[in-house]
DNA sequence: GAGCACTGC
């Protein structure tokens, strides 16, 4: 609940500046800290100079309100807080829109939405005529989307110069990289209403910082008056340990000393119950302490917050496109990442954030801004989407990017996108393809499901596909400590029947529909109700758009398994096109397996994963796996049994694979792959792009590849 | 006995 009132938002300030720049620019940056009230009030501002004559306001947001803290009106803070000011029912002239939910009318002039939702919406309308104004909120955090959405807007203002008007917020430490991207446009500074956050940092790097941790929240709660103390850690272990040991060490303080404590931890795994706990405030004469991953950082506010402490580490997901393998890595925080952290402690009154590293470390050893998502992912769903999208005048290797991705990346979505069908050889999309791009799907998961309309297990396959959409947050955590007492009372969930966790995900939701989705259920077996309840909206919308793709009714009714396949042949088969090249075969001697893609490594199945071995112990000849993951090895996770035949239909494609030709000519060189414009960002100075690799190097790469694979298929078809 | 940070269409 904000107690500022509208007329002392600093954004109102502005007003007038606001208005003049936007009148005279297609494209404003706008770089307003924290309660600078931007997310709410520039919208209304143009709004009420008369942007909406000509159409509506779209305010794009990188994701809705954390779903413990809502009730279902409230998806996103500003949205609500807009239509009251302008004393409008929310849904009539304001709106939102978010995945499964559309509450907007013909009266809609300001839209909230999620930056995903309006990358659908484009693909109907490509060039968003709908809207007169769109302003990207949050664009600092630098979401998958929101940057496609930067390069697409960039395109947009030159196609309608005379109509429309893009906003970009952003943080102080970019603003001058996005200004320079979009033809340095002018940049408005808006200052928050955040109070003044003394910041201390260490003279060294702690040996542990658990232990730093530890001393830093027992120094506070010693020494400084009230006030709740935020700590960040990188992960669920991390928090459980400091959080046994604060209790510990507070417990042994002398009564009496100092106020009592209240020590939560805090984490996406934790049940909706537990994190809800941080938003109701402390008992009197009591302090809370925090320990939470960053999920405290952006996602969740916690209110009452004074003291921060910052290791200056974070858990960072990252992807390799020359191995295809996802690794999950403790990396440095970057500035502003450190500087949002410090600002949790001046939400409510001045506070102090205590960082475990030196100013100069600060200074030097920091990147500006966390490496966007963008140059970490997989970019084969995001190509897929621009394919689709039919920009006639740009070569997909050419989009202009804020951050572009490395050629390596792109290549490697391409060579996906090659082996599912998705592109033909020479790089367009094919029919294929176009239906796979309306499914919200990774392409892998969007092939499987229209093979498996072929074979007549489109239903199993919907189901299959829904479930790996929510995977992660499906399985209720447990501690450690409760993971020993769960030993001796075996999971009552079925097994996969031993073809590995495609098949599980598929009993499983089928045992549910059967109990008409009751949640009781979900309780005793241990499943996340928010998690299971998010699949059955997902195979929901899967089938609305399926049904609407075959224009007439499919068959997609949730069933128990046929008698006739009981092995789920036709389910696995369909899978191989999905993932024909996410394909691992079995070492001959043990249960240790070796991928067939494009680079063939050593992986191990998932400790957690329910694929069974035979009666000598060993698992299936070949497997194919959703993913790779390097924790402390690199691991397939949720793997399924197959048969080599199933598969040999993807590795003649591989076989015949050019890839210079996908990227759209045989002769492209190294210098035609920059992106247009290369000139206005030259010194971009971020330093983060990775450069294109020499075209040489990529081709012997590739025959190197080839000559591998020949030589493994040679060993396969003995 | 090893382990998944956080979002989202």
């Amino acid at each position: 609940m904000s107690t500022i009132s509208m007329a002392e938002l600093p954004v109102l300030q502005f007003e007038d500046k606001i208005v003049e720049t936007v009148d005279k620019n297609p494209v404003v940056v706008v770089i307003g800290e924290t309660g600078s009230g931007k997310s709410t009030q520039l919208s209304q501002i143009l709004h009420r100079r008369g942007y909406t004559k000509s159409g509506c306001i779209a305010v794009t947001q990188p994701r809705r309100v954390a779903a413990v803290t809502v009730s279902s009106t409230e998806r996103f803070v500003a949205n609500r807080r807009v239509s009251e000011e302008l004393n409008v029912p929310l849904g009539d002239e304001v709106g939102y829109a978010i995945r499964f939910e559309d509450r907007t009318s013909e009266k809609t002039i300001i839209k909230y939405l999620t930056d995903g939702v309006l990358l659908r919406e484009s693909l109907s309308n490509p060039e968003l005529s709908q809207y007169s104004v769109i302003i990207l909120d949050e664009a600092h955090e630098r979401s998958l989307n929101t940057d496609v959405l930067l390069g697409l807007m960039k395109r947009l203002i030159k196609l309608r110069a005379s109509n429309l008007k893009v906003l970009v917020t952003s943080a102080t430490l970019d603003g001058e990289k996005v200004s320079r991207f979009f033809s340095d446009c002018p940049i408005l500074n808006v200052p928050g209403k955040l109070f003044p956050v003394e910041i201390h940092h260490s003279s060294e790097r702690p040996k542990s910082y658990i232990d730093a941790c530890l001393n830093k929240a027992l120094d506070i709660h010693t020494q400084e008056p009230e006030g709740d103390v935020l700590i960040f850690m990188t992960g669920q272990d991390d928090i459980e340990k400091l959080v046994s040991r604060l209790e510990e060490r507070i417990q042994r303080l002398e009564e009496g000393s100092c106020m009592d404590a209240v020590i939560y931890p805090l984490h996406g795994s934790l049940p909706p119950e537990l994190q809800i706990r941080v938003f109701s405030p402390p008992p009197p004469n009591c302090r809370r302490f925090i320990v939470s991953t960053n999920i405290a950082e952006t996602s969740l506010t916690v209110d009452g917050v004074v003291y921060v402490i910052d290791p200056g580490f974070v858990k960072q997901r990252q992807y390799n496109p020359s191995t295809g393998m996802y690794s999950l890595d403790v990396v440095q925080i970057s500035k502003v990442q450190a500087n949002q952290r410090a600002g949790r402690a001046g939400r409510t009154r001045p506070g102090k954030c205590y960082r475990l590293y030196s100013s100069v470390a600060y200074k030097d050893d920091l990147l500006d801004a966390t490496i966007p998502e963008i140059q970490r992912s997989s970019l084969a769903g995001s190509i897929l989407y621009l394919k689709s999208l039919d920009l006639s005048d740009i070569n997909i290797l050419k989009f202009d990017f804020l951050d572009p991705p490395s050629f390596e990346a792109l290549e490697d979505a391409l060579k996906q996108l090659y082996l599912i069908d998705a592109i033909d050889d020479k790089g367009s999309i094919t029919s294929l393809g176009r239906t796979m791009a309306e499914l919200p799907l990774e392409p892998s998961l969007s092939r499987t499901l229209l093979e498996a309309n072929e074979c007549g297990c489109l239903s199993q396959s919907l189901t299959v596909a829904a479930m790996l959409s929510a995977e992660t947050t499906l399985l209720i955590s447990q501690s450690k400590s409760a993971d020993k007492k769960r030993k001796h009372t075996p999971s009552n969930l079925p097994d996969g029947s031993g073809l590995g966790d495609h098949i599980q995900f598929l009993q499983i939701f089928e045992l549910w529909h059967e109990t008409d989705y009751n949640t009781g259920w979900c309780k005793e077996n241990n499943l996340q109700v928010r998690g299971m309840k998010f699949v059955k909206d997902v195979r929901k919308q899967l089938c609305q758009i399926i049904q609407k793709i075959a224009k007439g009714p499919m068959d997609v009714k949730t069933s128990k398994r046929r008698r006739e396949d009981q092995d789920y042949r036709s389910l696995r088969k369909a899978l191989c096109s999905g993932y024909g090249n996410q394909l691992a075969e079995r070492m001959l001697r043990h249960n240790g397996y070796k991928t067939l893609g494009f680079k063939s490594q050593l992986v191990q199945v998932h400790p957690s994963s329910v694929l069974r071995t035979d009666e000598e112990g060993m698992f299936p000849n070949y497997v194919i796996y959703h993913e790779l993951i390097a924790t402390t090895r690199p691991y397939m996770r949720n793997v399924c049994a197959v048969e080599m035949p199933w598969v040999r239909p993807v590795f003649a494609k591989l076989q015949n694979l050019n890839v210079s030709k996908l990227s759209g000519g045989a002769n492209q060189s190294h210098e035609e792959v920059q992106p247009e414009n290369a000139d206005v960002r030259k010194d971009d100075g971020g330093g983060n792009a990775a450069p294109a690799q020499p075209a040489e190097d990529r081709d012997s790469k590739i025959l190197a590849a080839r000559e591998r694979y020949l030589a493994r298929r040679g060993q396969a078809n003995k």
